[in-house]
DNA sequence: GCCAACGTTGGC
DNA sequence: GCCAACGTTGGC
């Protein structure tokens, strides 16, 4: 089983959006970066956990959700009025792919950004290194527990 | 809203 | 294949 960390804008898509949704599953789709979609294509298996992150909005980790379906082509790529419409892949060859995700859990308390960078054994989180923007990034085993257990001992 | 850091595009 | 120009991401 793998782990990884999924970025969202929560204006665009939050948690709170995730956990609405029908079955609380929803695609994950509009990602337009090559190493994103490498991840998401290529190595993300059904069951694999994923910490859920609000960018850009006071940036933080603010749940979990699994994987519960495998890569597939991202249709929106197709779509004239999608916002993530890309004119330049065609359907016999699909150039972006997405997976489904399904809500796991809320943080009664999200982790900050600058709190994540103070927890011991976290330092060489992706997510942490300098200039580090990808959307979709790998996160180890002890990271993932690292940050679990923190969030449990936060709603103590 | 600003802007630094990245990624992509396209002329040559 | 280089690299300048452009567009985007995302912390602040």
């Amino acid at each position: 089983m793998k782990y990884w960390l999924m970025k969202s804008e929560p204006n665009d898509f939050s948690i709170e959006d995730l956990k609405n949704r029908p079955n609380q599953i929803e695609p994950w789709d509009g990602v337009r970066n090559y190493q994103a979609r490498n991840y998401m294509r290529d190595e993300m298996k059904l069951g694999d956990r994923v910490l859920f992150y609000h960018s850009r909005t006071n940036p933080s980790v603010v749940g979990t959700a699994k994987v519960v379906k495998e890569s597939y082509p991202d249709h929106t790529a197709w779509d004239p009025n999608d916002h993530h419409f890309d004119p330049k892949t065609d359907k016999d060859n699909p150039r972006w792919y997405m997976v489904d995700v399904q809500f796991e859990q809320e943080f009664v308390r999200p982790i900050p950004l600058p709190e994540l960078r103070k927890i011991a054994g976290l330092e060489k989180m992706v997510l942490l290194q300098k200039g580090s923007r990808l959307s979709v990034q790998p996160v180890t085993e002890g990271e993932f527990e690292i940050i679990l257990n923190y969030a449990a001992s936060q709603e103590a």
